[in-house]
DNA sequence: ACCTGAACACCGTTCAAGT
DNA sequence: ACCTGAACACCGTTCAAGT
């Protein structure tokens, strides 16, 4: 798992440490009185730009986002941005980080008292985290990908192993254990979030018609070689992304609760 | 999980049924004779342009994959490979489709006995398919995504469910399951196939001294506020991402083999 | 210290023309 | 039926110049 150490100082860029200005609302108006329709210089901040590509990335997804459109929103130009971030990547890191706040936030009670099952608060918080990422497709491939520049992702893996940490397990165990719910989360929901057709996106098609569209395909298999597929034809025809995300949930976790004996 | 279906008719883009030509060697020599260094005309099939595709990305990975680059290696012009697929997307699926079947070949044998543990067998298939992404990271995003010019995605679907078939479940518990066992190999896959920093790709920094570099950081953080991560520190430094995935696997599998009953 | 925007290099896709 | 390659639209990134 390459994407779960922070970064090693020499990779990291080095900028200003203490960070970039405060936000000081649009910037003065410039220019002597007078002087016709000249553009005033604009004025962001980390906070802003973040929530700016935040915005961007819902109404757009992954593939709207671009500095032009992004700079456009911030009333300002591409390069300002340069300022903040140093790449895209790194600005998707910062953006997945950005709002992985507010699952933390959802989470903070979770836990707290020492009565409760630690793997049904384990649950609670994949849980979470998982409607977060279908929320947001985008999430599921930044997440966790450089602890240094993503302090949340940090806190949410803490968190969940917290919960671990309650269970009568090797420290092994409870490395493994994590991992696994957090791949099994992020791998599902990044798949369960891609981009559905086109004519599906439109409203042309609605999502059941798609789904029995597919399922009519399969059906139309030879029984013979492909069994399984015609035996779930019907299931999958009907089935809703998150119950089938919690089914997986639970098996991982049945596993889980039988190796801490009970 | 949208992935899971194939495409319905009307998103098909319909080309000559019979597919391309077979390839015909690399093209009679074109002019009359005495033309000087006329360029001879390339002549390709889907076979040839998926090879060099997985060729392209073998070495320079998804990010290197190219029109460009792709028909240069095809010894041809970009325009000719739209020939065969209808965009860069639908080319990476039928690549992947493409390397699905060594994948195929390798767990033929899998299941053929009645006497063998359906679960063995599971995680037998799990696991090729799990080394197979590590190998290729680009094929995570891409298995499974349209089984409709993925035959042997498809087929390897059948393949772990056939499996599932022979435990006592309902068809919904089996639908889960399978859907569980893919998500969590092709997410945890996808995740540990990312691009380590650069640094480290360049062999100027080992990978061992990389993890340890991020392990230094995680065990400067307050140990009051990150007790899990201070406990987990010293087997992070040394896990083996192929170990990783077989504890969770694990951990999937024995809740499945509970819920069927031992 | 921070912003601007033209310029550069590169890329997927199209299409009129060719064979 | 299949291939060619110039052209188009678009994109991340850089950087000299500005404030």
């Amino acid at each position: 798992m390459w994407s779960d150490g922070p970064v090693p100082p020499q990779r990291r860029d080095l900028r200003d440490p203490r960070g970039p200005a405060v936000a000081r609302g649009r910037g003065a108006r410039g220019g002597r009185a007078g002087a016709p329709r000249e553009r005033r210089r604009a004025s962001h901040s980390l906070e802003s730009v973040l929530a700016e590509t935040v915005a961007l990335l819902d109404e757009a997804g992954e593939a709207g986002l671009n500095f032009r459109a992004l700079a456009g929103r911030l009333g300002g130009g591409v390069g300002s941005i340069y300022w903040y971030v140093s790449s895209r990547d790194e600005l998707l890191d910062r953006a997945a980080d950005h709002v992985l706040g507010s699952v933390l936030d959802a989470v903070a009670p979770v836990g707290a008292s020492e009565a409760g099952d630690p793997v049904d608060d384990l649950r609670t918080i994949a849980v979470t985290l998982f409607d977060a990422i279908v929320d947001r497709p985008w999430l599921g491939a930044y997440f966790m990908r450089n602890t240094e520049v993503q302090p949340n992702s940090l806190r949410l893996f803490e968190k969940l192993g917290q919960q671990v940490l309650r269970l009568e397990l090797t420290p092994r165990q409870r490395f493994h254990a994590v991992s696994a719910v957090v791949g099994f989360v992020v791998g599902t929901a990044a798949d369960m979030g891609q981009q559905p057709p086109e004519a599906v996106l439109s409203g042309e098609v609605g999502r059941d018609d798609y789904l029995a569209a597919a399922v009519d395909q399969w059906r139309a298999l030879d029984a013979a070689q492909f069994p399984f597929v015609h035996h779930i034809a019907d299931e999958f025809a009907a089935h809703d992304d998150a119950d089938q995300f919690r089914a997986g949930l639970d098996l991982l976790l049945a596993g889980l609760r039988l190796q801490a004996g009970g």
